[in-house]
DNA sequence: ATTAGTAAGTTCAACCATGAACAATATTGT
DNA sequence: ACAATATTGTTCATGGTTGAACTTACTAAT
């Protein structure tokens, strides 16, 4: 710890940490004016894909997942809902949780929102082999790993 | 573009994203709580390690460094200033310019500050050698370039 | 069966972030 | 010199995010 009292900039770890937050902010930003047509935030892409992914999430598993609060997800879902693109359905065995499904409409805008993020990944990432690709991956995933069993 | 339409999460580069997008925000999320203590938010660390290493730096080149609008750097500073622990001062040769500097107990809690993400940051990296860190901080350059020469 | 504990979802107040409109100052072109 | 344009920083309205308190529903223990 000693050793880190000079300038981080100089931490190999710190430095190149660096470029992946910054690299990761710049997407977000660029993701948010790239879906602007089809009128929809990158927050409500993160849940319509989710349900994509896994129809009949409920409130809390879909909360865990994009890792927010759950109120996040009860403010954000009636604007969804009102626009038509997603249903919540109670859940008869078990009638606290709203089990969450797409309508036609709603696969059909995450589609296109969807294609429009893989294209920017895509584009963004396309100097990048998918060998070097899958190490940053494995790279990440065991960060997420550390995080997750240290402290809770 | 075709071959996108089925799950994106089978392609490579998308899923792999997804995992960098992922440990960015849960590092961020961690890093917010280990620097309760200090009583300072993340984005004022960011505003005060910027000033660290560029002292004088103007409020306009701090934004663009931080990726944010001016706005948000002319809402955050007077709190920090009110903390005591930076300062601003009009520049003479071009009074539309205010330049920023730490106080002494600015650059000590901003020293603090930055020793527990340069901690967090090295334990979660810890399974990462310095190589392969090393390429991951070259992906991620080359990425932000491409963003960068891409649409203005 | 009743009580205590736990979990899902909602609401609310507080706080952050953003972009547009604005005031003050600099720069540029003629 | 002067008008038009740029740039810096501020303000304000809007909308996003959070955690705590709350309601409703389920579960476990006795």
């Amino acid at each position: 710890m000693n050793e880190n009292q000079v300038l981080p900039w100089e931490n190999p770890r710190f430095k190149n940490w660096i470029a992946v937050a910054r690299a990761s902010q710049l997407i977000h930003q660029r993701l948010a004016k790239a879906l602007a047509p089809l009128d929809i935030k990158v927050p409500h892409l993160d849940i319509l894909a989710n349900i994509y992914r896994f129809e009949g999430i409920s409130q809390q598993d879909l909360a865990d997942k994009l890792l927010v609060g759950r109120s996040n997800i009860s403010m954000l879902l009636p604007q969804i809902e009102k626009r038509g693109l997603m249903e919540r359905r109670r859940d008869e065995s078990d009638k606290r949780v709203l089990r969450l499904y797409l309508t036609d409409q709603g696969r059909d805008v995450t589609g296109k929102a969807l294609a429009i993020e893989v294209d920017l990944i895509e584009h963004v990432m396309s100097t990048t082999g998918t060998e070097e690709c899958n190490r940053v991956g494995e790279t990440m995933k065991r960060m997420i790993n550390k995080l997750d069993d240290w402290q809770k």
